[in-house]
Parts: C-alpha cells; structure tokens; sequence
DNA sequence: CCAGCGCGAGCAATCGTTTTCTCGGACGCT
DNA sequence: AGCGTCCGAGAAAACGATTGCTCGCGCTGG
C-alpha cells in the first residue's frame, strides 16, 4: 500500500510537502499542491491511521460500552451516539458489557491500550473501572446510569420521577393494588425505579407490601416467571409497574396464559416506548425515554470534553415522559 | 501515560526484554521477565496500540457497516459479530450507512485508513466501494446481500426461497389474492423476496398481477401509507406477504385503521421474527432469520481469511424458516 | 547596494512499539 | 584447556506519519 514517501516521490517533493498539502495547511505553494494532490490520487493513497495516531498522540474513535446492543434502548442510544460522532469525524467501537463487571473492565481496558479519545459507558456498577479511566485521564461519559464515584459527566434519566408518575396514573385509574417489576438489585435503573414507584404509591396514599415487588434480569423470561409468581400468590397485584420493555413481553405473556387482559384485568404500564406496543389489544401505556438524545447528548459532552472546551462535570437528567393508552384504564 | 522504556528502566532491562516478556515470549529468563511484570504493574502500564500497530502492520479491529443498527435484524448481526470478535481478541468498529452509497463509501474510506483487520459489509449495491476494498487487498464479507460483482466471501439468507414457502403458505390456506409489499427496488434482499412471491405464486397456480405489488422503504411509515393504498384499491388483496418487521408494523397498523383483522380479513406473514410477534391477536406468522448466526459466522469467515486459513472465495446461504401463526389462517 | 525579513520547502527528530541482528558469556565436548 | 555452540539480552533499525527548525531565495526599505 502507498506511503507518504511514494507520493512525495512521485510529485517530487518532500513527505513534508505532502503531509501538509493534503491537510490542507496554507503554507504550501498551490502548484506544487496539485501535484501532490494528483500523486495521491493516481497511487489511491490513504494516510496511515495508526501512523498518524501514534504521531499525534490522539486518535478519532470512542468507545461505547453497553449492557447489549440487542436491547432496543441502547441500540437507539448507540444510534444516536453514532450519528453525532460520525457528523464529527469520530469512529465508534461497539463493546457489549452484559452488565458483567468482567467484560466492562477487559473493554475499558482496549479502549485505554487503543488510547481511544473518549468512553460512554454505562457503567455496571463495578467501582474498579471509573478509577481506571481517571487514572489515565480519558473523558468518560457515563450514560443512562451514574458511575459510582459519580466523578465525570453523566447523561440520565429522571427514572425515579417517571416511575412515580406512572404509579400515581395507575392509582388514578383506580388500581388499588399496583405491583411492580424491576431489573436486578444494584442496577441503579432498576432500583431507581422502584424507589419512584414506592413514592408513587405513599403519593397515592396506598400501602406499600414486598409481595407487591418482584426482581428479575430485564429480560422477557425472566420476566415472565416473575409476572407468573406475582399474579398467582394470594392477593394477587390488579395492576404493574414494569421495567422495561424486553420484561413487558414477558409480562404480557404470563397475563395470556393466566387470561388476564391487561388494562381490564391488570393494568399496565411498562418503560420504554417501543413501535409495536400501539399494536396491541389493547395497546400498552408506557414510559417513553429520549434514549436517541441521550446517545447524541452523551456523544457531544464526550466530544466537547476531548477538545477541552469544558471543565467542571456535568450532570443532565433528561426526563421520560408517560404515554397513556388503552392498558392502564378499565 | 508510561511507556515501554519506563517499564524498562524500572525493571532495569531494555525495552527488548519488556517487549519480549509482556507477550510471553519463551525467551526470557523468569526472573527477569517477573522484574518487567511488577514494573508494568505498579506503573499500570498499557501498551500503546498505534504504536504497536504500527510496527506490527496489523491491527485488530473489524469494521461492521449495516444499514441501520435499528433495525432488529442488523442489531443481532450486530451482537453475533462482536460476541466472535470479542471472543478472538477483535474490536469492531460500528458504521450505519443508511443504505446510501455516499456514508457506505464514506466508511469504507475510513477503515481503509485505520488499516481495519477486516470488513463486514451489507452492500448498498454500489459498484465503487467493493472494488476500492480489493484495491487495497482487505478481507471483505458481504452480509446479508451480496457485492456487485460476487468477489468475496459472502452469507445470505434464502429470501427468496423463503418467501415462496410463505406465499404457498398463503396459498394453502385459502387466499386467492396475495400481495407483496417489498423493500425499495435494487436492494437485493427486497428483489428476492419479491422474485419467491413471484415463484410461489406461480407454484400455486395463481395469477399475478402488478396492482397486488407495492414497495416502500424497509421503514414503518413507508408501509403504511403503501399497505393503505393497496387495501383500499380495486379488488384489494385478501393477504399480504410483508418485507420485515417494522414494515409489519406499518402494515398491521393500516389494518387496524381500516378495521381489517389479520388473519380472518386479510392474511399476514412478515419477514423477521420479533418477540412482541406473538403478543398480538392474532399473533403474526413469520419467516424467521438466523440472524445472529449470519453476524457470527461472517465474522468467522472474515476472521479465517484474516488469518490466511483460507483461498477460494465462499457463498453461505442460511435457510430462513416459517413460522406459522394466527395472522395467516382463517 | 546591502541588510533584513518573510515565505515556502526540506531535513530530521519524534511518537512507542516490535524484531532483527549482534554480541558476550557459559557450557560442553574433545 | 581450548574451541565451538547455543542461549539470552541489548542496541538499533524499522513502521509511516507530523512538525519544529533551518535554510535559501526574493523582495523591500534604508
């Protein structure tokens, strides 16, 4: 593959020429540009990146580290974040964390040895990783959930406010007995949520009982089995309270098998909107999320951090905002 | 940052003997090469990947360009390719084209350049970008539709095949007038899918006709106004075999405005299996594809060439499978 | 007319690794 | 004991770009 050498033969100058003719610097005669522009074209040349960024000491590439691209809310962040890096000439890596400290920890550790110019992690909670990326000073941003330490800028979701709305909804439609569905203890989405659901129902006035409160991974089985539990205990919960939008499928399965229909039945409202969800007989109220803006917004603190233009960390809870529909009133 | 000669200096060796015992080379005495690993150690000392780069003319990092992460179908393409890279040591670097030759050529500009290990492609169909990628001698695999001009490595789902499996389906279940909403012209995956309605049309001994044809971007919206139209015209089709999943979406929303239920008025089998299918009543008859498997497996493939494991070029074509529900049966 | 200044281009250093080559020492064999 | 061999470690040369510094040339002003 051609070399900068290659081409500053062949126009019959010098690599420095070359260098600066193709980054367009001012200084560099507009003939001998041509020349140089022409030898670049003629050899399909294509500056070394590792070259470069091993001279510059900085690459164009973040790194985003999530819990899984297959759930939706991050895909629509890892869009958004995509979108504003790529519009600013950056590269994006892709790392699924499972929300396993391990697998957070082995990426934040390529990201650090690619010397990568910036991180958006949403972290899993594991301390040990935040204190790595501070020790070599690389912007982090931390998406959808806080980093432990609570260090660097933060891109959030007012989940506990959110969950209390939905909650008081549900009280308002007359449910008596609003159950709820989180993601695993220590997930501080998770348990965001229920602390807003918990408000929601001292809000309401109703009472609050553990058997109304089931945990289970954000997934649809687990979910499920979770939903299942619930619904069959004696004094069964009339309405829930559901963490995200893989555990609604979940959720709705169990009342299906169980013939409960939801809003009638139980009523409800489950976090992240999603575009089958107005499908549905009838269709589910949710907690829509701005997870596209979080990714854009994550992006840009990241990218204004690289280039130094901000000092102090910043914290921006964006807010979720309720969609009422048919399955959270009778 | 420490670099290679601080680890050096403090475990009193060359940068050689660091090199040497950081990547497990036999040749070094043990206890020198444990004098090199405290050094690293305490100083918490990461190789420099540019750098290593470099001199190693070798960099360990895929380059995945899709159309859209948003989509469902590329999202777990997505996750089986970084679940094998990741597993093999690889990165991968995320870049949406959006089906448009400019950001596809864009992409390719910029993994050339970072001198990407390898290239997982889902072609948008223009000529330019895979004979740029041979130029320059990096291992390609076209994903989910194939390059131009069939020069590489290659996995494809059987649409067509499938799709005519679904049409008979329709067939078989007693609709005389099946139409077909397929993606934009060009894209192969929407042609062949159109090509196997046509086959299975021909298989079922039912006329064709253009009027029962629509296509409008792989997106909802587009779907909808298009499966409106097409419903409300002159001797509207009795079922529709429909292109992916968010076009179902758009689809089966016409429907319910029209007030048409799948299945008794109109039959409906979608391309793309996606959890909430089931959900509906009645639940939506899919073909499903093994995507997640198409991701892993390219990334074996480009993986395998990488390495030089392998001469000839392959083509892998996975079976897509029907899976039948309520929508499609009266 | 000459000194000085500015501008444009080239030389060469540099970024941090890996790797080839070389060299010295130790050991074994005769 | 002497010579050859082998092994392990260091010196130094890459890899391919960017960039500070220098140098030559032409022009201008005193």
């Amino acid at each position: 593959m051609a070399t900068i050498s290659d081409v500053a033969t062949r126009a019959g100058v010098s690599t420095a020429t070359v260098s600066r003719a193709l980054n367009g610097k001012e200084t560099v005669d507009p003939e001998l540009a041509g020349r140089v522009l022409a030898a670049a074209e003629e050899l399909g040349y294509r500056p070394n990146g590792p070259a470069r960024n091993l001279r510059k000491q900085e690459t164009a590439v973040l790194a985003l580290i999530i819990s899984d691209v297959e759930n939706p809310f991050f895909t629509a962040i890892a869009r958004g974040v995509e979108d504003v890096a790529h519009e600013a000439g950056y590269s994006l890596v892709l790392c699924n964390s499972d929300d396993t400290p391990d697998k957070e920890r082995e990426y934040v550790d390529v990201a650090l040895q690619e010397r990568v110019a910036g991180v958006l992690l949403s972290p899993t909670g594991s301390t040990g990783t935040a204190e790595l990326l501070a020790r070599h000073s690389t912007p982090v941003v931390a998406v959808d959930r806080p980093l432990p330490d609570r260090a660097s800028d933060t891109v959030l979701v007012d989940n506990r406010l959110a969950a209390k709305h939905a909650t008081l909804h549900l009280a308002g439609q007359g449910y008596g007995r609003i159950g709820c569905l989180t993601g695993p203890s220590g997930v501080p989405t998770a348990d965001d949520r229920l602390a807003g659901y918990r408000d929601g129902l001292r809000a309401a006035k109703l009472p609050g009982s553990t058997s109304l409160v089931r945990r289970s991974s954000f997934k649809a089985d687990g979910a499920q089995q979770a939903a299942h539990a619930l619904l069959r205990q004696n004094d069964p919960p009339d309405a829930l309270l559901v963490g995200n939008s893989a555990m609604a499928v979940g959720v709705l399965e169990a009342l299906a098998a169980l013939k409960l229909k939801p809003g009638r039945d139980v009523g409800v409202v489950a976090f992240d909107d999603a575009p089958w969800t107005t499908l549905l007989d009838p269709p589910l109220s949710v907690v829509a999320q701005p997870a596209y803006d979080i990714g854009a917004l994550a992006a840009r603190l990241v990218l204004d951090r690289i280039s130094g233009d901000r000092e102090e960390t910043s914290t921006t809870t964006l807010s979720a905002h309720l969609v009422v529909r048919g399955s959270s009133s009778r």
